[in-house]
DNA sequence: AATGAATGAGTCTTCATTCAT
DNA sequence: TATGAATGAAGACTCATTCAT
């Protein structure tokens, strides 16, 4: 039995792990129900079943939860290009999936706290500075299927083009998050519409 | 009677408007510098050259600045589209002036607030009506534009698709501010050339 | 015609007093709604309709207001005493007017200040003093009062035990006016009835 | 194994409750020396020997607190009731006890406050309503006892005398607390000479 | 005589953070 | 490892008072 190990308690760097865990999960809970600032340390130790004064031995400040949640996003972005490059057609395979990227932009839930991340960056520049690290990896994944998709096409694939269709690609993305904040009931099927027209021009032309 | 022409200056509506107008411009310079929440009363009234105190004779509450403070950016959009409106043919002009959108969204001044008024929305209920009300004025006066554009391009113009067309337009600018925010040095030029492509795309096919 | 020295304005005495008791008229009206505390200098200046700095012409200060109207209300007291001196035999009097002194103790109105002004006294030494002084007057007053109609009814005057039963009838008096404020549908008859059993045991035995 | 009877000394609740009363004995000093609104948090929480903030882990409130103060002056009043009503014969005993009812409410310290309290009940409708409740208890603790004696001497003991009676003993007690504070050096002697005439009148005729 | 704009000290309350246990 | 009691430095807001006009 591999369980024995972890009978021996004295700094189990494997349950330290987990309590980090444990309070980024409770993090996000707290960050998208009240914000960065809203969330309390309090409300954000009862949510993690842990109290308050405790969760400084695994982070140094409130400040450093938000900046591993922000990393926490990037990874679980990350994850989802990782999936469309493995799928044989990349570029197709975004306007198949149109309603599928629609219906994720447009669920509340966890985009509610990106918002709040984008708005913690402009006046903290730790924050900043891991967003825009965060955003180059993506961006270079992005950048990475869509030229292998317009090479196979022969499209040109100059960088200076590729930067601009990226640039507007991840702005809409992100925008379309924003706009499902406060107008929750467009209608899906013509922003499906909407976004298959735009990202064929983007990526197709 | 020689007093006669100072005497009657006793309360000077213009005065307090202007008062009022300096309360607004400060909170603009130190929302945009702290956010909602970092910037506090006293360093509004700093930057507004008036005790913290006064201010109260002018706006109920910080969520009034705050209120007051959205409806002001939303006149400055609404403004925007009516100078649209004027043009020969404002589709056209929407593509013509692309490097002109594109500068004005880059400009990190502005738009770093609107960032804070989406994340604001999204747990407070009376700026998310007030954001949802302007939302509402801006969209009718895009839509009538593109709606006449379309119409005299003998293109279709019914509801549903032209609901998706200019919420996808509408998510691409707002989402254009943001990358601003952590990506400010986008090559604008290819900014622009996508922006036609895509906008193109949307507004005359 | 006489009304000819009110023409010339120059610092009219009469007309400043005149605008003294608007100021503690307002302030009865304020500080009945709301206590002293409560009512603030902008609320008595509404009710005044004089501008709140120019309340300071006439007063130091708020508590020099509260100064004045606890004397004014002294003297209301000692008016309705001196009315009652003037009665055939004042101790049957008061037995005979039990029901118009129920029936103003219970009135909450005109009651709620003398409350706030002994809570006042507890803390403010001026109008502790100034409170002192005024019941001073009306203790004499009704002394000397119930001295001769005991005296014409062969009963014992001596000072001390005068000062009791003096003592006992003020205390239940004001005690009277605080019951009525938050037990305001007393049986009015049955505290008339025990109003008199007490009251007759007290000054004509 | 030493440290064992200190190591389980989480969450205690006696401690907690010790921290509370430890509160309410501060706000006790300061209520009487300055008010209810005169005591600032700040005073009470030097006067308690803790941080401001942290009363507010004892009480929700400013307000909070004075509710509570409020139920303690209750408790004792209530307790010097059911004392009473274990004699012999309660309503000989009130007679008998004159003098130290009489001192009771001499004692300036603890009856400056239910002045406030009754102040603060004709602002403060929360306030008001924990008054009127309190008061019920032991009108009706009083009541009884008054009954029992009435019909154990064959008098009347109809509600609506009863009432009567009631209100006026009350109304007296609580009359006398005020007088107490500006009229601080009364003859007890024959106050309780007066306070036996009246009472004897009021409960045994 | 009269205004009301303006001030600044003071109020209650919240919350990230520390520390004895 | 874990607690939660305790702190103190904010924050928004109120109000008596002053002063230029």
């Amino acid at each position: 039995m591999t369980t024995a190990p972890t009978a021996k308690r004295r700094t189990d760097p494997e349950r330290a792990q987990n309590r980090r865990n444990q309070v980024l999960e409770a993090a996000a809970v707290c960050f998208a129900r009240s914000g960065f600032h809203g969330a309390s340390m309090s409300e954000i130790s009862k949510q993690a079943g842990m109290s308050a004064g405790h969760i400084y031995n695994y982070f140094d400040s409130k400040d450093a939860i938000i900046l591993a949640f922000v990393d926490r996003e990037a990874e679980y972005v990350s994850g989802l290009l990782r999936d469309l490059a493995t799928r044989e057609d990349p570029l197709e395979a975004i306007l198949d999936d149109a309603h599928i990227h629609i219906d994720e932009s447009l669920d509340p839930q966890p985009w509610t706290v990106p918002l709040e991340m984008f708005a913690e960056a402009s006046r903290n520049p730790v924050i900043a500075a891991k967003l825009r690290e965060n955003e180059e990896v993506s961006r270079a994944q992005l950048r990475a299927l869509v030229k292998s998709g317009r090479e196979s096409r022969q499209l040109p694939v100059d960088d200076v083009l590729l930067d601009g269709r990226l640039d507007t690609m991840i702005s809409y993305f992100q925008g379309l998050s924003i706009r499902a904040l406060y107008r929750p009931n467009m209608n899906r099927a013509s922003l499906v519409e909407a976004f298959r027209v735009a990202m064929r021009a983007l990526l197709m032309t």
